[in-house]
DNA sequence: CGCAAGATTGGC
DNA sequence: CCAATCTTGCGT
């Protein structure tokens, strides 16, 4: 029997969580009452105020500001001005880290995640642990991965665009 | 208050 | 290779 994972899963270095959140359940829930399950396949890291590809490297902003919370919360965010990117707060209060969603199932792209899973700005700050929208459920499945650089970063400059801080499940 | 650019995608 | 489309952050 599945259950949720607990905020002390997400309470800790977002460079841990990531690579663990592979092979478990992302459970959405829309408003007809239908329910779909995707497993997670790929993820990026992005460690607080010191990572320069991480939003909230900048400091505390209106549109990074859940990210500065604890761990276990939804930070969705449009991009493009037409994709919605969905992200998991991860660590202690202030860490400001966060693990961007960028494969599920059989969708690949961060876009088209946010799409599928029709997100917009109500999600912001969402709790997973409580919501009754999104939520992810833990999973025995082993699953392998492999660990590459993070794509769409080239203004960080290094070492952030060498850090191999983009996980993907091995087939 | 105006403007440039972005953790992307798909179409020409 | 470039447009779509809009919010945010920073400069004027």
């Amino acid at each position: 029997m599945n259950h949720r994972l607990p905020h002390t899963f997400f309470q800790r270095e977002v460079t841990d969580v990531a690579p663990e959140l592979l092979g478990k359940i992302l459970v959405r829930q829309f408003d007809d009452g239908s329910v779909q399950k995707f497993v997670i396949t790929e993820v990026e890291a992005y460690r607080g105020r010191d990572d320069k590809a991480c939003h909230a490297n900048k400091g505390l902003t209106t549109r990074t500001e859940v990210m500065f919370r604890e761990g276990g919360l939804v930070y969705v965010y449009l991009i493009y001005g037409m994709y919605w990117m969905l992200n998991i707060v991860t660590g202690e209060k202030g860490d400001a880290s966060a693990v961007l969603i960028r494969g599920i199932g059989d969708i690949s792209g961060p876009g088209r995640v946010g799409k599928a899973l029709q997100l917009d700005k109500s999600f912001y700050g969402e709790d997973l642990f409580s919501s009754d929208r999104i939520w992810i459920e833990n999973s025995e499945q082993k699953i392998t991965f492999k660990a590459v650089p993070r794509v769409g970063i080239d203004y960080a400059g290094e070492p952030w665009i060498g850090k191999p801080w983009r996980f993907i499940v091995k087939k």
